[in-house]
DNA sequence: TTCTTATCTGTTAGCGATATCATAAGGATA
DNA sequence: TATCCTTATGATATCGCTAACAGATAAGAA
């Protein structure tokens, strides 16, 4: 302090400058300070309680208290390289991909990881524009819905090294790992379980199938099954609509304007079954003896209904958390070992009152 | 390790200090080599491409292909003090907040925001827990759903001076900005409309009110509109639960069974509605000659069913569109003046065959 | 008592971007 | 041609935190 000359030269080269205003956020820095302590200490006993001595603690505690600190996690991450963050991206935010939501964070939450959500719309283009921005957000994992991507989404995430768990369908050849049911097999099984009940003109009430690789199986299961049942469904007794009740209703009056003689509908989503079956009530045909009405899901609303609806019971919600149960295991054990590429968790066929 | 003392003097005075291993992840400042210019240009050249010349846009855009980079936003905020990530705390995610999620996103995505999806499960607890995750994230802006939160809450918000926005209710006193329609006055007005078509028996099937705004006030509406006619809305004629079908219909069986001369069901939810009017159907009862049935939201399926449902339609999307209208505004402006710090998007009352 | 060994705490150098200031390069004007 | 602007580019100091290492302190062994 007391050197003159020097200090005045010091200045004079270093031109102090006044960076933004830098708000009055708390820094550790200014907890440390308060407590009496180094930034390390005040670190540890933030993430590591255990590792600092139970007096250095109390006075980080109290510090903490007083200041008001709220911890920065951008900081954090990118010292630490790890965000703690997991991004799961859906087709749609619905009831349904909110019970696989609400699996994935019952498993989040307690392991200290954070849920970031993209919605697609169904669109990959879109899904790659979320991917993107996810991964310049450094996210530790990714959560993504089906199997089918476009190649830049399966270039970045396999360059960057990002481990992925696919849900909702299954494949042989996952890009790292998948964790659902066959759409495939739910599908052929349902149309099998039709033609077992006698039905001999079933027509098909699908999802889009651009981009979607569920929708696409599902229908792909419906088609051999009737194939090799020597049974028609040619484009006609298939109709595709948006997963909508009232699309549901559109699509059962377009099956029966073409085909009067249909005596079965199986719907591959719940909302459209649903739509259909209110549609058939209201022109008097009878469910199931004129036509039976199977659907997909097991919505809520489907057993709530009258007839109540035969259906798929998928696993919405163990979908979710058994995928983020793989991811957090991976992320959380230095081993690059992990458990099996594919799991199936299987599909249940209720049989209600509709069929 | 018989390495010659002159190694070991090397080692001593200069400790490479070997961080992490720092991946294989490409820096900006690598573009910056490859492209032969500095960091900066690469910078503005991906944020304001407008502000460096055709050449070197054209340079760094080829070696930000070639290396494949991709930003890391986590740098990015921590230099420049935004993160251009937006939080919104639902309580459930389903398709209702599904529309008002919708209604962010495209309204942010174009402004170049990310959206980060809290669930609270209509808890406040796990509202404080999450509002806690989002602003140490440092989250530019906060979207809350109802007015009522814990006191840690609001201080927290209150003194990093973020900004808010609530929605799907109104309040005099917004924590600072509020965009939605009145539940109360919409309570109201659905619970005189019934009256005036004859009903006097009102039973009404709500949501929990613990830590739900939006179901308090629906009911105080039923209940004030009740008392001005002079008419019963005691606790018997009242039934709470989860805004989900089967529950609809074991709350009608409720009131049925306590007050067998009911005359309409008043349901807060189109959930609960639907359960009640198909309980009813399939007990004989008829909708809406015995019993009117009403309910609240415009949900998806309450004009698919038959008897079409009466029902309150709620601004669901704009009320996400709007409130993050007021969000980038505010945000993306200099100054601090922003509009109005009540909004009402309104209600409407939907008359359908089910009253 | 002295020397190890284990446990805590502190110091320092990044993490990968951006803000700020400084400098260079053109263009217009005189 | 010289001078003043404007515009484009570069150098460097942070942003707030953690990893890695170093130093200090306590506990146990000889």
């Amino acid at each position: 302090m007391g050197i003159s000359d020097g200090d005045d030269a010091e200045k004079a080269e270093a031109p102090i400058r006044q960076r933004r205003r830098a708000g009055e956020q708390v820094r550790m820095t200014d907890v440390a300070a308060r407590a009496g302590v180094s930034v390390m200490s005040v670190s540890r006993a933030i993430r590591d309680p255990e590792r600092v001595s139970p007096k250095i603690r109390a006075r980080v505690e109290k510090a903490m208290r007083e200041t008001g600190y709220v911890p920065n996690a951008l900081a954090s991450s990118l010292a630490s390289q790890r965000t703690r963050i997991i991004a799961a991206i859906v087709p749609f935010i619905n009831a349904s991909f909110g019970d696989t939501i609400r699996g994935i964070t019952d498993v989040l939450h307690p392991s200290g990881y954070e849920l970031l959500i993209g919605e697609t719309g169904h669109s990959m283009q879109v899904e790659e524009r979320l991917t993107d921005a996810f991964l310049s957000h450094r996210v530790d994992g990714l959560l993504l819905t089906g199997h089918s991507h476009t190649q830049g989404v399966r270039e970045r995430l396999q360059n960057l090294k990002v481990p992925v768990v696919e849900t909702w369908n299954l494949t042989e050849r996952p890009m790292d790992q998948i964790v659902g049911f066959s759409n495939y097999e739910a599908a052929r099984a349902m149309t099998r379980y039709l033609i077992g009940q006698g039905r001999r003109h079933i027509g098909y009430l699908g999802g889009i199938t651009k981009d979607n690789d569920r929708a696409t199986d599902r229908e792909r299961g419906y088609i051999d099954e009737m194939t090799v049942a020597d049974l028609p469904c040619d484009r006609s007794l298939r109709s595709y609509r948006k997963l909508e009740f009232r699309h549901g209703g559109e699509g059962c009056e377009e099956l029966l304007e073409r085909h009067p003689d249909i005596d079965a509908i199986f719907a591959a989503s719940d909302m459209l079954a649903v739509g259909a079956l209110f549609r058939c009530i209201k022109r008097g045909i009878a469910v199931p003896d004129d036509i039976a009405i199977a659907g997909f899901d097991d919505s809520d609303i489907s057993s709530a209904i009258h007839p109540a609806l035969t259906t798929v019971r998928v696993p919405r919600y163990e979908m979710g958390s058994r995928a983020a149960q793989m991811l957090v295991q991976r992320l959380d054990t230095d081993e690059e070992t992990y458990g099996q590429k594919v799991v199936d968790l299987g599909f249940e066929i209720l049989i209600r009152d509709s069929t």
